[in-house]
DNA sequence: TAGTGGTCTAGACCACCTT
DNA sequence: AGGTGGTCTAGACCACTAG
């Protein structure tokens, strides 16, 4: 086995650059096999001392980049069972990309009607932050999302066709989307971010919300990358805060 | 040395309660450490070495409890110079308890102007955010908060006077507060909850933020815990978004 | 019982900072 | 030069899960 404390997994080129950790060349390793979906959500990775082997690796190193996907919840590891590519369940929509809950604080899962699903060219902005070229085909979905029993938000989905080919053509858009893109077009989506302003219902808004025009709505303008780290979905949200609010933790 | 892998640092009393492993009860000790002041913000902590000298655990057990204590950000470790305590420098201010940023996402600490500093007796509303008696003496401050030249947020601020004893008496409050809590009333910020929701301006509000009445505002409710973990400060944030916005990382 | 991740140790060496 | 945290290894044992 090779002596030398640091090195590289793969021979560097001559240009050598910026030397990386043996674990965190691991930790690419790895995720590149996510990202080319060698192992698929749900599947069980090989283990630590395998990975070893393979890698020409301590367990040790291993394990120090299986914990920081884990940190990520890129994967998940379960004492005496193994580590599992995470997947979207409903779990994870709830605690990680929900963040509207309810006067107590507790944590529910919104129903959604689907209001229409259109095809059409992308405007700059959406083009913008889909990172297409403008005019691209996406496709838009409209709904409205039901909070303990009550119509809370309106929420615009924004997808590049090219990547969610017919999504929606069939009208079987699930509640939770992530668990279609994961399933049906291989596309995980790994972090998001949300910008959060207030702004004030417009007609049709209120007409669906069933609240006055006007009326103060809270705006969460979300974009969520993909394992590789492009953008893969727009989604505004329009969101009734009297009865719930979006709850965030600072560290 | 110890040979027994599973152990306690301390014996265990009659009850057995649940084992915790090493590295969780020396993270617990020198969070105990720092909530008694024992090292105080700034300063640097023994080394690993010595700590597992100190604990009776290896440097390596040492290491993870501390890793741990910075990924809360409680300590601040530097390559080559050893770990210290963390402080409320604006840095932290700005990157961990200060969501509003500008349209091209940068990052900006506002100015601050005190409106008022007054003292009066807990409302139920506040005793239950603070954990005080209701009729306790409290501290409000209230102040503007400027960003890029222009008056953008309202803020109230609650203090329990017991633990914050004449503060703004004599009006010297500065623009991070937190800093202020932390060196002259020995108060460490730890971590923090917001609850947002939209809202609409008063016309006092409105009238500090020159904009319209009714004019849709963010309204950040945000409880402030200690390292002891109880709360210190209750902050209620009016915030005007057509400049600025939230921003939030979705994980 | 076998296999997995979780904990803990001991020791080596590296990278970085201060003196 | 000496001290610090950062990386990496090897090996032992524990806790949990499954067949």
């Amino acid at each position: 086995m090779n002596q030398i404390s640091t090195r590289d997994i793969a021979p560097r080129s001559a240009g050598a650059p910026a030397r990386q950790p043996l674990y965190a060349q691991v930790k690419a390793l790895i995720l590149r096999r996510l990202i080319d979906g060698v192992w698929r959500p749900g599947t069980m990775l090989p283990s630590e001392i395998q990975l070893g082997v393979d890698f020409g690796v301590s367990q040790g190193t291993v394990r120090k980049a299986l914990d920081a996907l884990a940190a990520e919840n890129l994967v998940v590891r379960h004492q005496g069972r193994g580590t599992f590519v995470a997947e979207h369940d409903t779990d994870r929509a709830l605690f990680h990309f929900f963040h509207m809950v309810g006067e107590n604080a507790e944590r529910q899962l919104p129903e959604s009607q689907i209001l229409s699903c259109r095809y059409g060219k992308a405007t700059a902005t959406e083009a913008s932050r889909l990172a297409l070229p403008k005019g691209d085909s996406v496709a838009r979905i409209r709904r409205v999302r039901i909070l303990g029993g009550v119509p809370a938000i309106v929420e615009t989905i924004v997808l590049s066709e090219a990547l969610f080919p017919e999504i929606g053509r069939d009208g079987d858009l699930p509640n939770t989307l992530y668990e279609l893109y994961e399933r049906r077009y291989e596309v995980t989506v790994a972090r998001a971010e949300e910008r959060l302003r207030a702004t004030s219902a417009s007609a049709a808004v209120a007409d669906l919300l069933g609240i006055a025009v006007a009326a103060p709505l809270l705006e969460i303008d979300r974009t969520a990358f993909s394992l590789d780290g492009g953008p893969v979905e727009w989604r505004l949200s329009l969101c009734e805060t009297t009865t719930h609010y979006y709850q965030a933790e600072l560290v």
